[in-house]
RNA sequence: GCCCGGGUGGCGGAAUAGGUAUACGCGCGAGACUUAAAAUUUCGUGAUCGCAAGGUCGUGUGGGUUCGAUUCCCACCCCGGGCACCA
């Protein structure tokens, strides 16, 4: 018996696969469609992890199997070598950071090449190379003429013994420096920023047209934090200035931002909210301490050191401290200062007070404590009025008014009626509770009937009447959360739903829609419903029908004047406009922070004037060089790149005496935003990717990546393919159509691989040990690749893969040319179906279930038939490429006249089309039927598959186990699914 | 707190336009081969009652709809992740 050596046949074929160029990939292969499929790029620590292997290897088969489909698939490799590690391992080590890295990733390619993935390793791309970073730095230009790319002053974090930024991950909770020890200072430093906030919106809307998980768009729209409302605007209270008439002039011709110019005496604040339509309810205001117009208010201030200390201590306070919820919220009124609420015309008090975070939305807020939470804290604390404005729905969970306040009775829709003729709905509404329907058009419960019961008479009725047929009805009974607390009672409220079909039913316009609103019976038509339900939704009805309801009942305004009686949806934009304020949107995002005081980065081509005015590098002198002689690891407390002579002389000698670089280096985030699109043209001198060439592949059709990577690495490369899209300098605005986030590989203890439990994995020594192939099926059996699973590195399961592959060697040798019988066929083709419906949907775990299903069947034959072999190895080959690939080679010599010295690429394997399947061979000639008793199982007939439910019947009806059942009482219904079972439902007498 | 995922044997996981739950693999048990072990191989393997035939229970918990629910609906519990004094 032939041994499978797996270590000769890898090397083999490893080598002759580069040899023959087989995975090389052109722009255009004629009768071929492009397809680009892409996974993350690794950064060269110095040795590939298992993490590398399951990012890398699972996906090759996807990748295989695409050009087993017959499309010319780009599958590209490369590094992203900027970073810290190189940086620290130069000062750690005295090591050069260049060389460090380059060695790396010498190391790391030839381990890449033993995994035996069809990466085109001829367009690789080396983010840290001159030729690659120029283009970095030319884009960073773009998108600086643009306006996109722009110096601003940023806080960090400064710890002042080590004198260095710190990263907010090194800053621990009590505020001490993790390294030094000591406490951590704010200091503001002028930094480079990417417009990202430009792009919000677009970001947030265009997830919509994606085919993502919704995970990942959700996490991103997290990230993004849009809100919708309204800026208002509060005028200071003129009394102060005893005034009156000159102030209010002065603030109606004020523009918006004057608040904000230090000459002008500040006579307005602008605040952001979410809820315009509660206004009348404010009843004070809050700033933030970092507020602007505190320091132009000084002088109004009655208290102004106590509102100046406190406004110290905030400062103390760290980020964690701050944003502590559970922390009692504290504040100081600024005395002799009042607003003027807008809408009410009120004059308010005006607190400072931390819980109002400076850099969201206009870092001051109107206060209502009636309909928000904090506020509620806050006017509980310092005594301050609570006004109620909306009356809300007492089951409205979305906007609860705060304890204690009035609530309105909801109404519940109960039916919902479709009139076929015309297409629309029509909604019934009652509200009741368990112990008696109480109100409602429906009238309430006789004797003896359930409110169910009740209900569902009553609809019915309504339906007769007007023409309606009920044609699904289900009634619930819940017990509702939101009702529970209602006014100190336990009570249950409950509501059903029915469909109703209506043949004709009554016109829109006989009854009043006001009245259809105020009462029972609403109106809507089929756009509205669908509006509001969603095509997705329409199965989940309860929810649905309490969004509806909701939607329809929504609170309403009281104490608001003309706005009294008015929904709140309805009146967020009419209070706005009415007091000149304006609906906008408000981000949780903030612009995206590039400048890196690292030596190990790429160089932002600016510099400076004399007068400290920054300039653009001009293109001729790109790639603008990381200069090399400078001290690592000096605690100067600029950025390395200060310490290089040679780049301060390029400077001057360029620009001119006094004239000084930019010190800082790019976020490396920079490098990875548009490294797909250098994928495509690597050679390219002239341009950073031509757009011909980017239409021939863009965009990415399947990216596949580390969950860590949804909210930076992946929201800021669709950042940057929007800003280049519209520079006109790609020709898609998403850089990929599909994004999938693998899940991690733990240890064999369950926990995360790490040094400190001692549970690394080594996949080189697996790979000596059982072979690539084994560890590539291993990691794609492991489990579902298009979730975020955590999966367990198991020596016995991948002892098991390997018996497998034992499996298929031995079987090899017990190849014929006997035809395959009719069972082994009808298995080949379910087989060519599932393996590539699985592998299509990254569901490797079950493509490799049925490869080993069929190749246990062909273990059960003396002789294994040829061509079905070679089909299961075509199924085999984007799982263990060189296994199959040797095997394909051993079948093919038998018959074959040629031998394996004249292989060619088209001897290969993986140069072979995928299989076809028969649609009319996946069905199986005889089907076990089951056979049930009122649902539960009793027996099993093997019948051929067009067995009619007659024969089946008399069939069953003959087991002794069913009969049993069948005569205790009588048959009223019969269930038959063909080919699949037969239900008896028996009555009992 | 809000949002998004998810909860199935001893373990990784299969199966959802509602239709025989636990495919495939691991582990475990028994047998064959062997002087022996390993390797290989055959059979068994959700729990429970039973000598057996067979019964009962069983997909986080409690309800509902259905002839039939892991799958649909409601409520709750737990785990993972995103956001969070975000106005």
């Amino acid at each position: 018996m032939k041994s499978y050596d797996h270590k000769k046949i890898e090397e083999k074929w490893q080598k002759r696969w580069e040899e023959k160029e087989l995975y090389k990939v052109e722009n255009k292969t004629e009768g071929k469609e492009n397809y680009y499929t892409l996974v993350e790029f690794p950064y060269p620590s110095g040795n590939l992890h298992t993490g590398h292997w399951y990012a890398f290897v699972v996906p090759d088969a996807f990748a295989r199997y695409k050009r087993m489909k017959g499309e010319n698939v780009l599958f590209p490799m490369g590094f992203d070598s900027f970073g810290l590690p190189a940086e620290n391992a130069a000062i750690k080590h005295g090591i050069d950071p260049r060389e460090w890295t380059y060695d790396n990733i010498a190391h790391m390619r030839d381990q890449i090449k033993r995994m035996g993935n069809a990466f085109d390793l001829s367009r690789e791309v080396v983010t840290s190379d001159p030729e690659y970073y120029k283009w970095t730095q030319w884009l960073f230009l773009k998108l600086y003429e643009k306006g996109l790319s722009y110096r601003g002053k940023a806080v960090v974090n400064w710890d002042p013994v080590d004198k260095t930024v710190l990263a907010n991950e090194q800053v621990l909770p009590d505020g001490t420096a993790e390294r030094s020890g000591a406490k951590v200072g704010k200091k503001e430093l002028k930094q480079w920023f990417f417009k990202i906030t430009d792009y919000a919106d677009r970001l947030v809307d265009d997830l919509e047209e994606l085919d993502w998980p919704e995970e990942i768009k959700e996490a991103q729209r997290n990230w993004i934090g849009r809100s919708e409302g309204a800026i208002l605007h509060f005028k200071i209270a003129p009394s102060v200035r005893n005034n009156t008439e000159q102030t209010q002039k002065n603030a109606e011709e004020l523009p918006r931002n004057s608040a904000s110019s230090p000459r002008e005496a500040a006579t307005s604040i602008e605040v952001f909210t979410t809820r315009p339509d509660t206004l009348f309810g404010t009843t004070y205001m809050v700033l933030s301490p970092e507020h602007r117009i505190l320091e132009e208010l000084k002088e109004k201030i009655e208290n102004r050191d106590e509102v100046a200390r406190y406004i110290d201590q905030s400062k103390e306070k760290t980020e964690i401290e701050r944003t502590n919820e559970a922390q009692e919220k504290t504040g100081v009124e600024l005395k002799g200062v009042k607003a003027i609420n807008p809408g009410s015309r009120e004059e308010i008090p005006i607190f400072v007070a931390d819980y109002v975070i400076a850099s969201y939305g206009t870092g001051a807020i109107m206060a209502v404590p009636a309909h928000d939470e904090r506020d509620f804290a806050f006017a509980q604390k310092y005594n301050l009025p609570v006004k109620q404005v909306i009356l809300p729905c007492k089951e409205d969970r979305n906007n609860p008014p705060q304890k204690g306040l009035e609530e309105t009775e909801r109404e519940v829709v109960v039916a919902f009626l479709k009139n076929n003729a015309t297409g629309k709905y029509a909604l019934l509404n009652w509200h009741g509770t368990l112990e008696g329907i109480t109100t409602g058009i429906m009238g309430g419960i006789d004797d003896g009937e359930t409110p169910e019961e009740a209900v569902l008479k009553e609809i019915q009725e309504e339906a007769a009447i007007n023409n309606a047929r009920v044609v699904r009805k289900n009634p619930w009974i819940s017990s509702a959360r939101y009702c529970a607390s209602h006014k100190g009672v336990n009570r249950t409220s409950f509501a059903h739903w029915y469909i109703c079909e209506v043949d004709s039913l009554s016109e829109q316009g006989e009854i009043p829609e006001e009245e259809a609103k105020l009462h029972t019976l609403i109106w809507v038509d089929e756009e509205e419903v669908l509006d509001a339900l969603g095509p997705e939704d329409q199965k989940n009805m309860w929810s649905n029908f309490l969004r509806l309801s909701s939607i329809l009942d929504s609170g309403k305004l009281i104490q608001s004047g003309e706005f009294d009686g008015l929904d709140s949806e309805d009146a967020k934009e009419a209070i706005t406009k009415k007091v000149g304020g304006e609906m906008t949107s408000t981000y949780r995002i903030r612009d995206w922070l590039l400048s890196r005081q690292r030596y190990w980065g790429c160089p932002i081509p600016i510099v400076y004037d004399p007068e400290g005015n920054p300039h653009p590098v001009s293109e001729e002198h790109l790639p603008w060089l990381l200069p090399e002689d400078v001290k690592l690891g000096e605690l100067t407390g600029k950025s390395p790149l200060a310490t290089s002579k040679e780049l301060h002389e390029r400077v001057e000698h360029l620009f001119g005496v006094g004239w000084t670089p930019e010190y800082d280096t790019m976020d490396t985030f920079v490098d990875s935003s548009w490294y797909f699109l250098r994928y495509l043209d690597p050679y390219n001198e002239t341009e950073f990717s031509s757009k011909e060439v980017q239409k021939a592949w863009m965009p990415v059709a399947r990216y596949s990546g580390g969950a860590e990577h949804t909210t930076m690495h992946v929201l800021y490369s669709r950042f940057f393919q929007k800003a280049l899209f519209d520079l006109g300098l790609v020709t898609e605005s998403e850089p990929y159509r599909e994004r999938l986030n693998r899940g991690l590989i733990l240890g064999t203890d369950g926990r995360k691989m790490s040094k400190r439990w001692g549970n690394v994995v080594d996949p080189d020594e697996h790979v000596e040990r059982v072979g690539a192939d084994c560890v590539r099926t291993y990691l794609a059996f492991i489990g579902p690749y298009n979730e975020v699973g955590a999966y367990p590195w198991d020596m016995g399961g991948i002892a098991g893969v390997r018996r497998f592959l034992e499996k298929v060697n031995t079987l090899s040798e017990k190849v014929s040319d006997k035809e395959a019988s009719e069972e082994i066929t009808q298995l080949l083709h379910e087989s060519i179906m599932k393996v590539g419906r699985d592998i299509e949907s990254f569901k490797f775990n079950t493509s490799v279930s049925q490869l080993m299903v069929l190749s246990n069947r062909f273990a059960k034959e003396e002789e294994v038939p040829k061509e079905a072999f070679k089909t299961f190895l075509k199924l085999l080959a984007p799982f263990a490429p060189h296994l199959a690939e040797e095997l394909w080679l051993s079948l093919r010599e038998r018959g074959s006249t040629q031998n394996e010295r004249g292989w060619t690429r088209n001897d290969s394997v993986h140069m072979q089309a995928w299989p076809e399947y028969d649609e009319a061979l996946l069905k199986k000639p005889t089907a076990e039927i089951a056979i049930q008793v009122n649902g539960k199982l009793r027996g099993v007939l093997l019948l051929p598959l067009e067995t009619s439910e007659e024969e089946v019947r008399a069939e069953a009806e003959k087991l002794p186990a069913v009969e049993k059942y069948l005569t205790e009482g009588e048959v009223s219904k019969v269930v038959f699914v063909p080919g699949k079972l037969i239900n008896f439902v028996v009555k009992k007498a």
